[in-house]
DNA sequence: CCAGAGATTTTCT
DNA sequence: GAAAATCTCTGGA
């Protein structure tokens, strides 16, 4: 079940609520340069509107040092630390100078789950839900960190890839974003339904 | 099962 | 000074 092509950059180039449903069920591939190949498909992801329209973005009071990436071109990487502790990351959406991106929230391990168990300092026995089961463990399990910030998702070490044929095990469902203070009211999340992988946290 | 506390950086008031 | 796109552990129902 290997993973397909990566994503051409015409696909970011679109409204990250367009763009959000479609990364449920691709593929994140992590190849590092001497090390397993770590493949993660994606069951949930948050949209987050770009010009200044979304009261819950990072981007809503404008350009900060911090989130400059998410106002570049489409395609790449925008990582954040949340809460002082923990990394998440986001795929840029949209036109360079817009402001919009689609949050990774949760994945299903694919290939290298024993190396993603060991990044999150779990047993080997750890469960597959609890591996990438929310936004900071996501990062935690992939080895992404503040590193990897404005690096594309076209080539290189992090690719994102399209899935094969849909799958009808997959479906896919809709709900209000999760952990947020203002702009929860929008129904602006994305997840695989059922899936065990998809994150606890309950949306406001 | 659910609620609360603590860890700790960036941003805003 | 306080809140935030979170996670883990603890204690109680």
């Amino acid at each position: 079940m290997p993973p397909g092509a990566p994503f051409p950059v015409a696909f970011f180039d679109r409204s990250s609520l367009e763009v959000a449903p479609e990364l449920v069920g691709a593929y994140l591939v992590h190849q590092p340069a001497r090390s397993v190949r770590l493949v993660a498909r994606i069951v949930e992801v948050e949209a987050y509107l770009g010009d200044g329209s979304d009261p819950g973005s990072h981007c809503h009071r404008g350009r900060t040092p911090r989130n400059q990436a998410m106002f570049g071109p489409p395609g790449r990487l925008y990582v954040y630390r949340s809460y002082g502790i923990h990394t998440c990351a986001n795929v840029v959406c949209e036109a360079e100078g817009r402001g919009a991106a689609v949050l990774l929230r949760a994945f299903e391990p694919v290939e290298g789950a024993v190396r993603m168990r060991r990044l999150r300092g779990l047993t080997p026995q750890a469960l597959a839900r609890e591996v990438g089961s929310g936004p900071g463990k996501l990062c935690q399990a992939l080895g992404i960190s503040l590193d990897d910030y404005g690096s594309s998702l076209l080539r290189g070490r992090l690719t994102l890839r399209r899935p094969g044929a849909r799958d009808p095990t997959l479906p896919i469902a809709r709900s209000r974003r999760i952990g947020l203070g203002k702009g929860c009211e929008h129904p602006y999340r994305f997840y695989a339904r059922g899936h065990p992988c998809v994150s606890r946290g309950r949306p406001g």
